[in-house]
DNA sequence: CCACACTTGCCTTCTGATCGGTAGGTAGGT
DNA sequence: ACCTACCTACCGATCAGAAGGCAAGTGTGG
């Protein structure tokens, strides 16, 4: 195993974009592996080795491995964000029809939920590495649902006997729920119809 | 380090229930430490230390890692089924009220629902170790449910026009999600008013 | 009733692999 | 000259597991 390891395979571009362009790489490749065997489950040498790299090359960008964990959690979380206030929109009934939104960017790349379900079971206990990242992550989806549903009611789309916190837990919970159901078992459970009927049902629990 | 690790702690009792004895130790102490630093994330050692014993003497009983994951998974699982068979019970929308029974037993014993929790986020995919049992549990939780439910239509408590089998990846769903909330997050989810919500919701949603 | 073979429990010791991480160097662009 | 990228080489720790032995309980034939 000497292999040469092609060198300059960025030998025409500026020292600082290659950099960048590297960090990239390695995220998109960690992003793959954690996912599908974990963060405890994968190595560093793993994932250089994807990217072409030597596990101490990988180091050189990262700093260490709970480094390159908080970077491939803030890289993705940085485009969900973007994707849920989309859906939440402005508020009221109209969010649960456009689940669909959400049903196909999970659907598309897989491995991206299936990062996301990993890291949350990995990090439940608070002395775990990312545990108030997702903490606060869940926190903020409760509240912003929260408060999209308190729009919905001040519209009057929305009956005003529900308690909402209770109810974005619930919303909450089946959309995962559904997607973890649908990673295990995906010839069994179809996510797209999945979140079509949730969405369904809390419509006609919300409705005023 | 060199603690003479007292032997013969059960030397009056028979060698064969000793034995029996160990292995319940043993599964006991994987048990904890598999549900909060994962399967992956657990060493042989860690395990062995906790009962007392030494690595190679807990393969003594366990040939590897992953049988010992199994008999794990399996002891685990036969506690389970007596609970569901009792929620479940015969049918009908009565089971939703029997919910506290399933939260009760998840919170008195948080240690046994996070590791579920982390194994199913651990075997997701087809080449996990314990990924069959996985998918089998949640397929004959589903199908167990829509018996259920097509008893309760039977006897006229439950409306005819639902998607049995949709329903049922719901209240798992829903289940699932809001312990894995609660997991995270104890302090700002509560799981049995939780459960209890979630089982008001789907009563009212399926009462014929 | 007892000697002997066998089984079971569990030990110590070891192995090769892999883990995350450090040190120090080199090449090339700025 | 200095910075960034990335290398080779190495570290100690830990991983799962195999090998082989000793001690104690068990079943069996004499």
């Amino acid at each position: 195993m000497t292999a040469p390891l092609e060198r300059k395979r960025h030998a025409s571009v500026h020292t600082l974009e290659r950099g960048r362009v590297r960090r990239l790489e390695i995220i998109e490749a960690a992003t793959e592996l954690f996912g599908s065997a974990g963060y405890r489950g994968t190595g560093l040498a793993g994932i250089a080795a994807q990217v072409g790299v030597t596990q101490a090359g990988l180091l050189h960008h990262f700093g260490s491995k709970e480094k390159l964990l908080e970077a491939v959690v803030a890289h993705r979380s940085e485009q969900d964000a973007a994707l849920i206030d989309e859906i939440i929109g402005t508020g009221g009934l109209g969010m649960f029809d456009r689940l669909h939104l959400l049903a196909r960017h999970n659907t598309k790349r897989a491995g991206l939920s299936q990062l996301f379900t990993v890291l949350v079971a990995e990090n439940l206990l608070p002395e775990h590495p990312a545990h108030d990242f997702f903490l606060d992550r869940y926190r903020t989806l409760r509240s912003a649902l929260v408060t999209a549903l308190k729009d919905g009611r001040k519209r009057g789309e929305i009956r005003k006997d529900v308690d909402l916190k209770a109810v974005s837990r619930r919303i909450v919970a089946g959309l995962d729920g559904l997607q973890t159901q649908w990673l295990l078992d995906p010839d069994e459970v179809d996510l797209i119809e999945g979140y079509k009927e949730l969405g369904a049902s809390f419509k006609r629990e919300l409705r005023a």
